[in-house]
DNA sequence: TCTTGCGATTAGAGCGCTCTAATACGAAGA
DNA sequence: TCTTCGTATTAGAGCGCTCTAATCGCAAGA
């Protein structure tokens, strides 16, 4: 259990410990009989660098740290594989925090990537205080995926939330619906933007008298209790846009316990076309963030500060779409749902 | 960017890095004054310990390792939630890393880890050689969830699998079903034992003749495309087990695309009884693993592994149990099926 | 008053590495 | 043969902390 170290090697292979460093970092100024010898003995010893006292020394990790909240949302899995993709492809390696959905827990993981010195944090969904990013920012390079952020010290990724709410509303709209109900996402990231572009969007289409927003939490049990509440009003939507996939899961229990038919009694539209929404047997109409884009973009962002040294922040927003699935269908006659 | 150091703190308080030292780990015999003093010098300068060069010093970390393979898999986010609680509360934070689906992708989250030098780490649903966990555990602890291994260095937490899957195929056969089908996971983790169990109890109800398994890989995908190969056959089944809840999520939209009504016209029945099985829309009859039993017991095998220097393996089996719900019910009777 | 003992505090070595500056070694040019 | 120059190698300081052993103060007992 205790670990051989560089000085071992070195006696092992007859040379000094400068040198078993030069080759352990790949180094191009080592005789080859001598790389090869060095090589050698550190595999018979098992050797295995140290990065903590590596990084005490040359103050890099070359790990990046990805600060999740919500391990259960589809969403943030599909957004780290792709960062985990583009930070390899860029030689850093990625390790993962978990919130579990408290502002505390967030701020926890965070503390605990700083304190192993990562080279820069990526922070997707956060729901920490503007003053946390902001200090993380002072002790690393700091990326802010899916919410915004002021601090001249922190590159943000987003997709155009306002935009992707309009397109759920216009395409309900389109489809004949008036009386369209959200259920937002609270206190989460981007919610703001949505419930925004919901509430701009129907008063563009003179709809305002009918808008209505219900709380909820960027989950399936909010969704769920959400749209329950919806449903036993003395006027029930016709539409519901929930503010993720997840809740918008949940508002499709909530309507099919209510004994409703989706699409023909009531549509529902989600946002993130996740997974979850793509599957046939879901089958959700939801707005899709290009999640490919947002990671490869935070990651770009995060290796110029990191390699190229660029410290004016870039604030990067990406266009959402709609995907039409089996959710959503033009409105019931009136003689339907007066039953 | 440059981060203060305890010098700096130390000499800011007046008072030597040593007594800084004790203040920051919380040791008691520091009188009040001093202790309020440290403490406010640190909080002035935005003093962070740095992890790396107090486990250069300590040779701890305070941290330990969890290693996934599948994000998507709600499974094992559920399973880091409970690791993530049972960790806190014995004063060890946790990082993640990701697998990516591949042998060289956990490979390479191990090797981060131990260069890291976590004080320990849990391998969930690993799919590395056996050699290369009994490598890592030379190097730290090691603790296995969901899969099993011979090495005296290793302790394990698993499932009873092979019960798991009989429960499944006791619950079908109670039903009326006789020509079972199972879409295994491959070479995931548990996969093996699930199929081991289905077949023995096929065989114990005399049903060895109608017995087939189809390969899959524990994703949706796999699922989708192993139930589409069955209900082309001659002889359709008239119920899948499928070995995890994704894939059956898959079978279940191979049904439905084929024009199929679970349950009346086909069973399925999943594994793991995941959030994804119990959605209403979902209704999954699955066989629940006891997940935070098998995190709650991942941790403190490691605790006393890292704490009390226990260094005799342990292995713990927990027993599943079949949740019975929407997608399986009493087998469709010859007329109907003949259409 | 002088010990004794104990809690509070500190000096300083060392953890395993990187990196700068210095040195060793040849080969090539004068 | 003597420089010169460039490549290969090394000594050693230092990264920021912990921890042992030593020291300091002070109250209590002799």
């Amino acid at each position: 259990m205790t670990h051989p170290t560089m000085r071992q090697v070195a006696e092992r292979a007859g040379v000094s410990t400068a040198l078993v460093s030069l080759v352990m970092r790949g180094e191009p100024n080592v005789s080859d009989h001598r790389r090869a010898r060095v090589l050698q003995a550190a595999d018979e010893l098992g050797y295995r660098p140290n990065v903590l006292a590596r990084n005490l020394a040359s103050h890099r990790t070359r790990t990046i740290g990805v600060v999740l909240n919500d391990l259960h949302n589809p969403f943030f899995a599909e957004v780290v594989d792709e960062i985990h993709r583009a930070a390899g492809a860029g030689g850093y390696r990625v390790l993962i925090g978990n919130g579990q959905h408290s502002t505390a827990g967030e701020l926890e993981a965070i503390e605990t990537f700083l304190q192993f010195r990562v080279d820069g944090l990526v922070l997707v969904g956060s729901v920490v205080a503007a003053g946390a990013m902001e200090q993380a920012a002072e002790n690393t390079v700091v990326v802010v995926v899916g919410r915004t952020t002021r601090s001249a010290k922190i590159d943000t990724v987003n997709t155009d939330d306002e935009l992707g709410a309009r397109l759920a509303v216009d395409h309900l709209v389109g489809l004949g619906h008036e009386r369209i109900a959200h259920i937002d996402g609270g206190r989460g990231a981007g919610a703001a933007a949505r419930r925004r572009g919901y509430l701009s969007a129907m008063r563009d289409h003179r709809l305002e008298a009918a808008a209505e927003t219900v709380p909820g939490d960027f989950s399936e049990g909010g969704g769920f209790d959400a749209a329950s509440a919806l449903l036993t009003h003395n006027s029930v939507p016709t539409a519901i846009f929930a503010a993720n996939d997840l809740s918008a899961v949940g508002a499709l229990d909530a309507a099919e316990d209510a004994g409703l038919d989706v699409p023909a009694d009531i549509s529902i539209v989600g946002y993130d076309n996740t997974a979850l929404a793509e599957m046939h047997h879901m089958s959700l109409t939801t707005v899709n963030q290009p999640r490919d884009d947002l990671a490869r973009l935070a990651m770009e962002l995060l290796l110029q500060r990191i390699d190229d040294g660029r410290s004016d922040s870039v604030h990067h927003v990406v266009a959402p779409s709609l995907v039409a699935r089996s959710t959503s269908a033009r409105r019931a006659d009136n003689l339907r749902r007066q039953r």
